[in-house]
DNA sequence: GGCATAATTAACCGATTAGTTAATTAACTA
DNA sequence: TAGTTAATTAACTAATCGGTTAATTATGCC
């Protein structure tokens, strides 16, 4: 895979790993509390290496304390994305003007008559 | 691998996919087309696959025409991505922060004294 | 029908990935 | 110093990935 791009890509790839991320967005943590929500689907040298692969890709960075490794995100990993993405501006936001367009043909027909109005559920 | 979202991002996650995204971004064009520029590195059956990882990913559509394969960018796959890196803004964000903090530490530098400014190189 | 072109499918292969268990390192604690 | 806790490393395995060559499908053209 060799590139950084590559290696962040394919590290946001995998739901563990982005559900790391996730937790890792509400406030720093350790390896212990980052395993807990997964130690019942895998191991704890399962986890290490999930960390490594957030570690390599820049999405997170690690220090020591004692015997405790301290994970926070990182956002240079993240950034590398997003300025990736921006080239492609123009596609992704065609599909929210395409949404848009949707959405304005609903409120349309909710103004025109009320009798055939749905709740959105969920 | 199975969820969506994954899909995505692992199919982002190679140099080869992402130059053909970048060709497509660049207008429409059939499988020879997109081929061209890697077929002195590897075979079209691969090209096939690469495409075909694309498609999943919802990043490309196809479409038919005759013998020939229309393709173009899917908006879908990338808004998935963008919307997903939303709830990180604050800290890819931070790092545009930091790296304008720096800018401003530089023009701060080169106002104080000429002497010891250098051009940025490249 | 016969041939050329565009592209895919099938079958295979080597490298990488995601997991395992067992052993090890490193720091604190009694 | 012996034991406990936190985390990593080592060695292994099964599945997936990215590529190959050969065969096949589908269309247009003479």
């Amino acid at each position: 895979m060799s590139d950084q791009l590559s290696q962040t890509f394919s590290a946001l790839a995998d739901p563990t790993r982005r559900a790391m991320l996730a937790q890792l967005s509400k406030g720093e943590a350790n390896v212990s509390d980052l395993a807990r929500p997964f130690l019942k689907d895998m191991s704890l040298p399962a986890i290490t290496k999930h960390l490594k692969v957030l570690e390599h890709a820049g999405l997170i960075t690690k220090s020591r304390d004692a015997q405790w490794r301290h994970c926070k995100i990182n956002g240079e990993g993240l950034k590398d994305v997003v300025d990736w993405m921006e080239q492609y501006r123009m596609f992704w936001e065609e599909s929210f003007d395409r949404l848009e367009a949707y959405l304005k043909t609903v409120v349309a027909k909710e103004k025109k008559g009320k009798k055939n109005v749905r709740k959105k559920t969920k």
